[in-house]
DNA sequence: CACCGATTGATCAATTTCTTTCATGAACTC
DNA sequence: GAGTTCATGAAAGAAATTGATCAATCGGTG
């Protein structure tokens, strides 16, 4: 890819909140010919700019009425033990976002569930279950203010 | 829109994986025709079940190579302090993701930056200015471990 | 200024995809 | 059982995407 220059930015900044418009209305809206927008989008998926097309979906109508935020500490650092834990987080939809973290917890993950019930039932049986897991502090998420998936570009 | 059932579900999947799949394949993975699953498709928009198709990007190339969770305590609970910084968190896209919580902390922050420097230079800027704003912790994402947008349905 | 390469926009044909229409059959009601 | 509604699939038409070509334009360089 070579530098990405305002015009290629209006291009993400378009798509990131809607790839679902038709190539004329985003050359349109990104001020440029049809012709270069295919060509730049073309560009940006060859590139992996642009990563993926996905469908947000409305987690309330899906039933998922509930978010947690969980920090989680290991017991030691080692490589099984990580890999371990980094097992548990891939085999788990319900584990939605899982990052390492610097500071007091080693990690913070976001689950959804459909309620509280299923949220512990998930948690005993899959989190602390693992003999690595030495701690979980869960906080559930009373107002989602923002989830937003377009970056500050 | 009515109940949901395991087609549909099947296609909901299908589309917060790859919403850009043309809609035979989506018809055929979903295991229907490509009128039925048009149809499914038609009123899982008007019914806002799919609430939008984004465009994901990466990071990286973009130069968004920092990311950092903060832990943000409000002074007071009073309707103007949660106005002021509700209107920070919409105002900047810098702020990706905002959740109030439970627990320890008010709320939840993914703040995406290109280093840095940026970071603590719209930290003191926007967050640490903000008269309600009482403390803040950060915590550095070492890893992104899994960063998923798709609904465990 | 003249030249060169790169980028752009316009246009077109081929292909693919989306959307509508129509007919069929199942399920249900009266 | 006749009639109605509803969901379904096939097929045809409309529209959009894809990819290529060509001329015009822009920027830099000798």
């Amino acid at each position: 890819m070579k530098e990405i220059d305002q015009s290629v930015l209006r291009l993400l900044r378009l798509l990131q909140q809607d790839c679902s418009l038709a190539l004329a209305d985003l050359a349109e809206r990104g001020g440029m010919s049809q012709s270069t927008a295919w060509r730049k989008v073309q560009e940006l998926d060859a590139a992996g700019v642009i990563r993926r097309r996905v469908a947000l979906l409305d987690a309330r109508q899906l039933d998922l009425k509930l978010c947690v935020i969980a920090h989680v500490t290991l017991d030691d650092h080692h490589e099984e033990a990580i890999e371990s834990f980094s097992s548990v987080v891939r085999n788990h939809p319900e584990i939605m976002e899982c990052y390492a973290l610097s500071g007091a917890f080693d990690y913070m993950l976001k689950i959804r569930a459909c309620d509280v019930e299923s949220y512990e039932a998930f948690m005993t049986r899959h989190l602390l279950r693992n003999p690595h897991v030495r701690n979980v502090v869960s906080s559930f998420v009373l107002r989602e203010m923002k989830a937003s998936t377009e970056l500050p570009i």
